[in-house]
DNA sequence: AGCACGCCGACT
DNA sequence: GTCGGCGTGCTC
C-alpha cells in the first residue's frame, strides 16, 4: 500500500484584518487558553507594536513556512458567534476590494464604535414589570390609585413595557411612575425578558391613488429574489405611502426591512409615521445617537429581533439575516456618499447588498440621479412613476427674474424684494433660498452675464469654465489645466463688474431685515441649525405668522409650511457655470425640490429665479418639460463629454504644506498608473484644488476616468502596491476617492 | 494610523 | 548641560 499523502495541517495561523491604513493582513498564532474558537468573521484582540489592537479573523491558514517572520499569538477570540458572517462579510470584502480600501479599516466602519473597540455584542432583552412577593401580599391594603390599578394589573403576570405603552397610547396614563411608586416601596420591579416578537398591529392608512396601487402592486410582486426598483414620484405623490406598503408586506413575511433616508431626512416626525403604521418597534440609527444604542440596534439586527430599522448612509451596514426589503429614499441625496475616511455610497452599497441577499430595493426620489435614470432606462431597474401630486395641491407658477446690469442689494434685485414686499403684505410667507454648495468659484460679468470659459477646450455648446484661484487674480481650465490670469475687464462688454462669488446668508439676512423692519426675519442654515430636531423646532416657533426665512440646502425640504406663498431662489448661476459637471443635476434636483414647498396646501404658490443667464437652456427646459426633459438633456451632454453613468471616475487627492510637494507626489502617481495602464484610461492633472479644505494645506488632485469598469479598476490594482511604496507617500496625506461625488 | 527611535535648537 | 522638534521606519 502506497503511504497516505501526509494531512494538511491543521490551521493555526490567523489572518487578521486590522483597522489601519494598510493594504494586507497580519497573521497570529491561535491565542492561548480556552476562549472561544477562532472562526473566520470573530473579531480577535492581538498584540500589535507597543500596543493592543482588536481585528477581525479574515481567513485561518494552515501552520506558516519557516521562512515567515515569527509569529506572536493572539490574546483572546472576542466572539464565539463570528460578528461578521455571510452574507454581510462578503459584501463587505466585495467593498473593499471595489474602493481599494484595506478589508479592516472597511470592517471598522462597518461596526458601531463599542463592537469596533472589542466590546462584547449588547444584551438586546425588552423590559417587564412583576409584583414581588411583597407586592403580591400587598395589594390590597393600597389606596386606590393609579399604581393600585397597575398592581392589580400584575397580579395576573408580568406585563412587558411595549405592552403597557400601547394600551397607555389608548387610554392615557402615566404606568411609569406608578410603577416607580411601586418600586420605591418594594412591591415591583423590572425585569429583563427575551427580545419580544409581537405580531405587527398595523394601522390603516389613507387608500392609495391608483397609482399608489400600481406601484405597490409591482413591487410586492417583485418580492422573490432581487428587483430593483426606481420609484420616480413628485414632490407630494405619497412615495412614504408606498414604502409603508411594502414594508407592511415584508414584516407579514416575516422577513427584515432596512430604509435608509438623508441626514436631513430623519425626524421624529418620519419615525412616529412608521412606528404608528407598522405597528411594530422602529429602529432608528443616525449620528445622534450614543455608542451604546448604535451597538444594541446593531445586536439586534444581527439576531434577527429588529424588524424594521431606518436609518442614515451607516446604516447600509447593519447585518440583516431575515432580509426582505430595502428601500433608499431621496436616493439622489449627497448625503449617501461619505466624504472622508472609507468612501462609500449607501446607495450603491445597498444594491450590491440586495443583490448578495436576493431581496427587492426601491430607490424613491422626485427627481432622480442620472445614474439611477439611465439604469431605468436601460431596463436594469423597474421603473415605476407617480405623477399625481396627493390632495388639491396646485404646482407654482415660476417666474425668472434678469438681474443683468440691475442694482444688487445683498444680491438681491428691485423686482425680488418687491415681490418680497407684496408676498408680506398678503399676509404670506416668504423664503429667499441662497444656493451655496460649495462649487468651485467662476468669474462672472454683472453687466452682460460673461463667464469666463477655457479657451483651449470649450466645447461649442456649453463650454468648460475656468475657476478662480490665487485670491481672484488667476483662472484655471480644470480640464486641461491651463492657466492665465484673471481679466480686470469683462471682454465681452468692457464693463468692470467681474465678481466671483454671490452674498451669503447673512448679508441677505442683514438686508432683508433693514428693508422689512416690521416682520421677523428667520435666518436658517448650518451656523444657526446645529442640532437634528432644531430645524423643525424653529420652523414650528416661527408659525404661520406672515415674516421671511432665510437659508440653504436645509430648507428644501422638511416641515410643510402652508402659509409659504412666495420661494425665491438667488445665486443659482455658480450652478449653470460650474465646473463641476454635476453642477446642473445638482441645481436641477434643488429647483425642483424649493419649488415644492411653495404651492402645497390650497393655496397657489410662486417661484422666482434671479440669474444673468434668464436664456440659460438649463432653466428653460427644465420650466418647460420639468425634471424628466431636464434629466434626458443632461445625459446626452454627459455621454457626449464622457463623464458618469457613461464613465467611471476614481480620483486620487493630496494635500500637503506646500503645493510643489502634492503636486510632485501626484506627478509621481501619475507614473505609477501609467506604466502599464489599458489605452482607454483617461488621467488628467495633477490640478490644484481651487477650494483648500483646511487652512495652511494645499489641494492637488488626479482624476481618472475609464469608459469600462474594469479599465479603472485594473489599473489600481497593479498601481496601487508602487503608490504605497512611493517615497512621498509618507510626506503628504492622500486618498483614493472611487466614484468621486465632488470633483472640487 | 500610532508609536518608536534618532539626531539638532532654546531653556528650567 | 537637558527637553523636544518632527523625519523615517515598522507593526504579524
Amino acid at each position: 500500500m502506497p503511504p497516505a499523502p501526509p494531512k494538511p495541517p491543521a490551521p493555526n495561523v490567523l489572518r487578521v484584518a486590522l483597522p489601519l491604513p494598510l493594504p494586507r493582513l497580519f497573521d497570529y498564532l491561535m491565542p492561548a487558553g480556552d476562549g472561544p474558537t477562532a472562526g473566520v468573521g470573530s473579531r480577535v484582540r492581538v498584540p500589535f507594536g507597543p500596543r493592543e489592537r482588536v481585528g477581525v479573523i479574515a481567513t485561518l491558514a494552515p501552520a506558516a513556512e519557516d521562512d515567515a517572520p515569527a509569529l506572536k499569538p493572539a490574546l483572546a477570540v472576542l466572539d464565539a458567534e463570528p460578528l461578521f458572517a455571510g452574507e454581510l462579510l462578503d459584501s463587505l470584502r466585495w467593498l473593499a476590494r471595489y474602493l481599494h480600501a484595506p478589508l479592516g479599516e472597511v470592517l471598522a466602519t462597518a461596526l458601531p464604535g463599542p463592537l469596533r473597540h472589542g466590546e462584547p455584542l449588547p444584551d438586546t432583552h425588552d423590559w417587564a414589570w412583576q409584583l414581588t412577593e411583597a407586592g403580591r401580599t400587598a395589594v390590597d391594603g393600597l389606596r386606590s390609585g393609579r399604581p393600585r390599578r397597575l398592581a392589580e394589573r400584575l397580579l395576573a403576570g408580568p406585563l412587558d413595557e411595549a405592552t403597557l405603552d400601547d394600551d397607555a397610547a389608548q387610554a392615557p396614563a402615566d404606568w411609569r411612575s406608578a410603577a416607580r411608586s411601586l418600586a420605591r416601596r418594594g412591591l415591583a420591579e423590572r425585569v429583563a425578558i427575551p427580545p419580544s416578537q409581537r405580531a405587527p398591529r398595523p394601522q390603516p392608512g389613507p387608500t392609495p391613488n391608483p397609482q399608489q396601487q400600481a406601484a405597490i402592486d409591482a413591487l410586492l410582486a417583485g418580492t422573490d429574489g432581487f428587483a430593483p426598483f426606481l420609484l420616480d414620484g413628485v414632490t407630494g405623490s405619497g412615495k412614504t405611502e408606498v414604502y409603508l406598503h411594502a414594508i407592511a408586506d415584508c414584516l407579514a413575511r416575516g422577513r427584515q426591512a432596512l430604509v435608509l433616508v438623508p441626514e436631513i431626512g430623519l425626524t421624529p416626525q418620519l419615525l412616529a409615521r412608521f412606528r404608528a403604521r407598522l405597528g411594530v418597534p422602529v429602529h432608528a440609527l443616525h449620528s445622534g445617537l450614543s455608542d451604546g444604542e448604535r451597538a444594541r440596534t446593531w445586536a439586534a439586527c444581527r439576531r434577527g429581533e429588529a424588524r424594521v430599522v431606518v436609518g442614515t448612509r451607516s446604516a447600509v451596514f447593519l447585518p440583516l439575516p431575515k432580509a426582505g426589503l430595502i428601500v433608499i429614499d431621496e436616493e439622489h441625496d449627497g448625503s449617501f456618499k461619505q466624504l472622508d475616511g472609507i468612501r462609500y455610497h449607501a446607495r450603491d452599497f445597498a444594491l450590491v447588498r440586495a443583490r448578495a441577499l436576493a431581496v427587492p430595493i426601491v430607490l424613491g426620489s422626485a427627481t432622480p440621479s442620472l445614474e439611477s435614470l439611465r439604469n431605468a432606462r436601460t431596463g436594469r431597474y423597474t421603473h415605476l412613476r407617480l405623477q399625481q401630486r396627493a390632495g388639491n395641491a396646485r404646482p407654482p407658477a415660476v417666474r425668472v427674474i434678469d438681474v443683468r446690469k440691475r442694482p444688487l442689494q445683498a444680491g438681491l434685485s428691485p423686482e425680488l424684494l418687491d415681490a418680497i414686499g407684496r408676498a408680506l403684505d398678503a399676509g404670506g410667507q416668504v423664503l429667499v433660498f441662497k444656493n451655496r454648495r460649495g462649487y468651485a468659484p467662476v468669474l462672472l460679468c454683472h453687466d452682460c452675464g460673461w463667464s469666463a470659459q477655457c479657451p483651449r477646450c470649450s466645447l461649442p455648446e456649453q463650454g468648460t469654465p475656468m475657476t478662480v484661484h490665487a485670491g481672484g487674480r488667476r483662472l484655471q481650465c480644470h480640464h486641461c489645466g491651463a492657466r492665465r490670469p484673471a481679466p480686470n475687464a469683462c471682454p465681452d462688454c468692457g464693463g468692470l463688474a467681474l465678481q466671483s462669488q454671490g452674498a451669503g446668508t447673512e448679508r441677505i439676512e442683514e438686508a432683508l431685515r433693514a428693508r422689512f423692519a416690521d416682520v421677523p426675519v428667520l435666518r436658517i442654515d448650518r451656523g444657526t441649525t446645529r442640532r437634528r430636531d432644531a430645524l423643525e423646532q424653529h420652523l414650528a416657533q416661527f408659525g404661520d405668522t406672515r415674516g421671511i426665512l432665510v437659508g440653504t440646502q436645509m430648507l428644501a425640504k422638511g416641515h410643510d409650511l402652508p402659509n409659504l406663498t412666495l420661494v425665491a431662489v438667488v445665486g443659482i448661476d455658480e450652478g449653470l457655470f460650474s465646473a463641476d459637471f454635476r453642477a446642473p443635476e445638482k441645481l436641477a434636483q434643488l429647483l425642483i425640490q424649493v419649488a415644492g414647498r411653495a404651492g402645497r396646501a390650497d393655496k397657489a404658490g410662486q417661484v422666482l429665479l434671479q440669474t444673468h443667464h434668464p436664456e440659460h437652456p438649463l432653466l428653460a427646459t427644465l420650466l418647460s418639460g420639468g425634471y424628466g426633459a431636464f434629466a434626458e438633456l443632461e445625459l446626452e451632454q454627459r455621454e457626449a463629454a464622457g463623464f458618469p453613468p457613461f464613465a467611471h471616475l476614481a480620483m486620487l487627492r493630496a494635500e500637503a504644506k506646500q503645493v510643489e510637494v502634492a503636486n510632485d507626489f501626484l506627478q509621481a502617481v501619475r507614473g505609477c498608473i501609467e506604466r502599464d495602464a489599458d489605452r482607454t484610461l483617461e488621467i488628467s492633472g495633477p490640478l490644484p484644488a481651487p477650494m483648500p479644505r483646511r487652512a495652511g494645506y494645499q489641494r492637488v488632485q488626479l482624476l481618472l476616468s475609464a469608459p469600462e469598469r474594469r479599465a479603472l479598476h485594473g489599473a489600481l490594482d497593479a498601481a496601487l502596491p508602487a503608490i504605497h511604496a512611493l517615497p512621498g507617500a509618507r510626506k503628504v496625506r492622500w486618498s483614493l476617492d472611487v466614484d468621486p461625488v465632488d470633483l472640487y
